[in-house]
DNA sequence: GCAATAATCGAAATCGGTTTCGATAATATC
DNA sequence: GATATTATCGAAACCGATTTCGATTATTGC
């Protein structure tokens, strides 16, 4: 039979207040009356309400998780998810659980601001690699705390985490430089990613930072990160006739399509171009060649994240944002590779 | 300004019930109040409060998941999580969203069902490979209705979808015979695995089907169902001194292991060893050589699982369960595939 | 032993909705 | 025009918790 705190109340001879007061740890509760209360409720199996409870409260312990921008990857993106994993669990540590909206009657109206409101979420997370949306703005200008991954929210209550582009563009460069590499190429995602755009921006500066001279005919662009465009690209590359010694893929997947394109155009990785992505998937380890790669600290992200959204929550902190580093992976695709 | 039904009622000049048999489509309400009250919710941009509503009507709109089994897998599971991202998108089309219960103060108890009661999930599913824990038989025993991925719930309220393992083993076996391998082997995961265990004995099944006998000794098992746990099993076998012509593994990754024990060898494949693995996760397509599979209809799987809840939820079934059919995808790892 | 203080408990209002049922107004029937 | 019927609306109870504040009881000080 389904409890509540009335039918405990009864059963243990004492009012409803004193439950509730038993179960939120107050302390003009006497031990005696508090182990009888305990003991039934053990007994019964009895759980609170969350509808109730946040009703009464307006504290939901419940955390939003909003994939924005594209619609067709989410629990499928092989980055997020990692991050995403870590999040949960490190919010799960902290006494939170995560809901997910996927009401299409809501969500493809974008509205996630009246979703959050709705489920009086304490706070959320916003997933997405894209340039913002107005529907995210809106939350971000809210004060319900947010934070983005891979996403500038700058909002009062709003914060973000992402690796540092900048650094990765610049292992990459430097890898590249230490082996001998002058000629140095970049296949990206369409212009709107911002993730894409700041990976680029930063080669680019990596690149004069060396001294090294960029050719503009080297940068392509692919549709989105996934592997045909990354073999469409490099077709591309290759149809022009030149090509540079060493290409850096925004992604792991345009990586592994550009390797395609070079093996079905008889070109050998790394021995005629050598290749770096990015993200370090899982698929590197087990590609031929294996792919070097930068890896950035999925686990960490998600940890970072979880713990800026709690001191948000708990008006501990003011938002910000946090930049972690990335790390060079050193496989196949760039030759012997030094150590580091 | 949060809003509320009262002052939604009051700047509209009606009762408080009139608003919501508006925004629940009662029909003795006149049209031309509706339309005044409408505006007014447009306006003020009010979304009702889904812990009152729930309360109220002890219904929630809200789809429980739980990863069951093995913690460290969860999203970033490469075949559930496809599972899970199909069942997402179907279960918004039906106007449910979704709650993932990682709270560690009670998760870690695995305590489920309590958590079901506590957040009034309409219905859940449950994603695992792993035999049954005890706590999810208290959820397949609740009148909560309950859709195993991969998982017999067998309740009264319950119901589960998975690929039909008989005739994965089956397709395998045939593809095998037909290239005219007779030695087959295997390489599966522990034994407490009820995935890697069905696709055992479909197979086992299977040779016997085709008049093959099998030898015990090239079935082997890992520890898991990652890459190493193949590797280690490939190894094993190798070091028997007696290798069959092709071997099935209970995973792609298990199958990419094999494929590095044999490479270090100096065994080829598919000249020296045949393989198929089983899921098609992306990695197959990049692998060297590129990897043949039996690929799961996620898609489908997820999308039976939603439509069963939504019946479950709605008394419209009494349970049971959905089989979906397999694909044999031929790439390279088994030689020059005849196709079907 | 009595007043002052502290410990323990409960009544009742509240959170924001839903739903029943009765009241009133509008319309139809003859 | 009186009555029966239907359309429209609102009062109030309810869902299951929290929290304030006052009442009662127990303990302490002197």
């Amino acid at each position: 039979m389904q409890m509540n705190i009335k039918k405990i109340a009864e059963m243990a001879g004492v009012s409803v207040s004193t439950v509730s007061k038993i179960m939120n740890n107050y302390s003009d509760v006497s031990e005696k009356t508090k182990q009888r209360v305990l003991e039934i409720i053990e007994q019964t199996g009895y759980t609170p309400s969350s509808s109730a409870k946040t009703l009464a409260t307006k504290k939901s312990n419940l955390i939003g998780v909003i994939f924005a921008g594209e619609l067709n990857v989410e629990f499928t993106h092989p980055f997020f998810v990692e991050v995403l994993n870590s999040f949960k669990k490190q919010m799960g540590v902290l006494g939170y659980d995560l809901i997910f909206f996927s009401n299409e009657k809501f969500i493809s109206s974008g509205d996630y601001f009246s979703r959050c409101l709705h489920f009086h979420v304490d706070g959320c997370v916003i997933i997405s690699g894209q340039q913002m949306e107005p529907a995210i703005q809106d939350l971000d200008r809210s004060n319900i705390p947010c934070i983005g991954v891979d996403l500038e929210l700058t909002g009062k209550k709003s914060g973000y985490v992402m690796s540092d582009n900048y650094q990765i563009a610049s292992k990459v460069v430097e890898h590249f430089y230490l082996l001998g590499h002058r000629e140095l190429g970049f296949i990206g995602s369409t212009a709107d990613s911002d993730i894409s755009n700041r990976r680029e921006a930063g080669y680019v500066k990596a690149i004069a930072g060396f001294g090294l001279t960029m050719n503009p005919n080297w940068f392509v662009h692919g549709d989105d990160f996934f592997e045909p465009s990354g073999y469409a690209a490099m077709k591309q590359l290759i149809q022009t006739g030149s090509l540079p010694q060493a290409i850096f893929a925004a992604s792991d997947l345009l990586a592994l399509g550009a390797v395609r394109a070079l093996k079905e155009h008889g070109l050998r990785v790394p021995e005629d171009v050598a290749i770096i992505g990015c993200d370090d998937i899982e698929a590197c380890q087990y590609t031929s060649p294996t792919l070097t790669t930068i890896r950035q600290n999925k686990e960490r992200l998600g940890v970072l994240a979880a713990h800026m959204l709690f001191d948000l929550i708990n008006n501990q902190s003011e938002g910000g944002s946090f930049v972690v580093e990335p790390a060079l992976i050193i496989r196949e695709s760039c030759g012997s590779g030094l150590n580091r």
